[in-house]
DNA sequence: CTTACATTTCAACGATAGTTGAATTGATGG
DNA sequence: CCATCAATTCAACTATCGTTGAAATGTAAG
C-alpha cells in the first residue's frame, strides 16, 4: 500500500458513519450485509450511505457483490491489513516503542504470532 | 482507545500534510524537530503548520516541549500504538484475515512477537 | 408490460476544514 | 529596555465534505 492510498484509507475512516459501517461489516463477516440494513444499522439516509460506501470503497476498505435486487457489502480485509501494515512499518521503522505493544496484543488475538496457515 | 480517539485520528491522518508531519517526526525519532523545520520539511507554512499540529495534538499523535525559543514536536509513540491496536481489535475480532498478515509481517520488524522488554 | 422494490445518481444547500496574511505572545541577545 | 527570532492566534476567505430530496437505474414479481 503507497502512501496515497494509506492517506484515503485513513481521510475515509476519519468519519463517523463511515467508521461505523467498517465496524458494521466486520463484524458481518464474510457474507457482509445489504446496504439498506447498513442503512438502518448505521442510522443515515440511503442516498447518504451511498455516498459513503463509494469512498470506502475507493479507498480499498469494503467490497460489494450483486445478489438479487440487493446489493451486499463486505469488509476488504486485505485493505484493512495493509492499513494496519502500512502504519507499523511509518512507525515501526528503527522505533519498537509502537510495535512491541502491538505484539503483545497479538497474543489476545485468536491470531498466533507467525502462524498464518488459518489466514 | 476509544471509539471517538480513534476517529479523531484517523481524521488527523487523512490529511496530506499531516500525515507528512506524522512521518517526519516518526522518522525523527524521540528526539523530535522544531516547528520551523517541521515547516521547511512538509512545505506549509509556518502559520498553517501551527493549526495542523494542534489537530495532531489533541488527537495525541504528537507532543510538544519547549526549548529555548523552539518548540520542539515529536512522536507520540503510545497513541500510535493504541491506533494500530484499535484497528486490530475491530478487525480481528473473529476474523483472523487481518490480524494474520500483520503477524507475519512483525517478523520482519525488529520488535520480536511477544518481546516487550525494550518497549 | 407494468408495478414495486433496492440502490444509485444528480443538483443544491449548509457546514466544516484548510489556507493566508496581519497582529500577538514568548524567549534571547545586545 | 529594545530589537529580533520562533511560534501561535485571529479574522477572513475559499474549497471541500456531508446531507437532503427528487429523479433515474436496475432487478425481480405479477
Amino acid at each position: 500500500m503507497d502512501e496515497r492510498q494509506a492517506l484515503a484509507a485513513f481521510a475515509a475512516l476519519g468519519q463517523e458513519h463511515r467508521l461505523k459501517v467498517v465496524r458494521a461489516l466486520v463484524t458481518a463477516g464474510p457474507d457482509g450485509l445489504a446496504a439498506g440494513a447498513l442503512a438502518a444499522e448505521v442510522g443515515v439516509a440511503s442516498t447518504n450511505l451511498s455516498f459513503h460506501l463509494k469512498e470506502l470503497s475507493h479507498a480499498g476498505l469494503i467490497a460489494s457483490r450483486r445478489e438479487g435486487r440487493s446489493v451486499i457489502y463486505s469488509a476488504a480485509y486485505a485493505g484493512l491489513s495493509d492499513l494496519v501494515q502500512f502504519l507499523m512499518r511509518d512507525c515501526c521503522g528503527g522505533r519498537p516503542e509502537v510495535c512491541a505493544p502491538v505484539a503483545a496484543a497479538l497474543s489476545a488475538c485468536d491470531c498466533p504470532p507467525g502462524d498464518t496457515a488459518h489466514a
